[in-house]
DNA sequence: CCTGAAAGCAAGTCGGG
DNA sequence: CCCGACTTGCTTTCAGG
């Protein structure tokens, strides 16, 4: 990839922003009702749709599902630390591959790596944290907190319309 | 089962689980595809879909955008201390509003909560968690942790078919 | 780059098995 | 509960300003 800044030619004007807040709010939307509530045609909308897929600004679509109907009771974070720095690698290319990991986050603090976890069952994460953290991916040390409720659990991300104030 | 169980009326079958797996991934499919994928007909992938919508095991249909090309270069998580419990109603009714904080999470633990905040500049953080957190919000005490780099940061769920092993 | 009309295609609705 | 055809509506394209 090239250096520095990689969306120095993307140039997102307002209606895209707009355009993007609607969708990452709701996919389901038809363009001409985007359309509608941002003031643009169809044609206009599907254009900047478009372009915002083909430069990657909009990576793909997705069906947001509730953990709960799936049986995914139990969501806790997993500070995790590697002793050995030659064990890194591994960790790092296998630990995305865990369906129940939905975050790994590589760290500046005290520890290594931050892990977003959903199981069934404090049964399951027990299994996850000894047997695949600790005995398989070589893992010296954990915290787990568990999170009793979620108050937001959304992938939305902050767009600021032109700096506009809170 | 016992009483409390809030999804024992849904009955995902396989068919519904394998369904969820591919419209989370990637929910641009066609309900023909779906069904060819799985070995369904398109009415029947329709229905079921349908069906999971009206019953929230689907809660809605997103895109997925990318952070950085949003000017979203720092991703950070902020654990938060309220001392005192009568402060703790506010907070948890107003900090669902930032949209800089994507998630919030009540914990079990040394911390009353963890926020997943992203903002464009370390700045913006500062702002944030002095301005926002402290002042206007009453928070005690914070421990802030930068995130230098995401292996994985999705919000597809794992879903077991079958319990089908790895 | 946006508009407006026209064509292609998928989603949603039927009756039937 | 699944299948297949029909109808409706949206997405996508095209010519034009």
């Amino acid at each position: 990839m090239g250096a520095g800044v990689p969306n120095a030619d993307q140039r997102l004007d307002a209606r895209d922003l707009a355009i993007l807040e609607l969708v990452q709010r709701n996919a389901d939307w038809s363009h001409g009702e985007i359309g509608r509530q941002i003031g643009l045609s169809v044609s206009a909308v599907n254009d900047r749709i478009r372009r915002m897929v083909a430069a990657k600004v909009i990576r793909g679509w997705t069906a947001d599902l509730d953990p709960g109907a799936l049986g995914l009771h139990l969501l806790a974070f997993v500070n995790v630390l590697i002793d050995r720095a030659e064990l890194i690698p591994a960790f790092a290319e296998r630990i995305a591959a865990y369906p129940e990991v939905q975050e790994c986050h590589h760290l500046a603090g005290d520890w290594n790596y931050i892990l977003k976890v959903r199981v069934p069952t404090t049964a399951a994460l027990e299994n996850f944290i000894s047997c695949e953290l600790k005995e398989k991916l070589k893992v010296s040390r954990t915290a787990t907190t568990i999170v009793l409720r979620s108050l937001k659990d959304s992938p939305a991300l902050p767009i600021m319309n032109g700096g506009a104030a809170r």
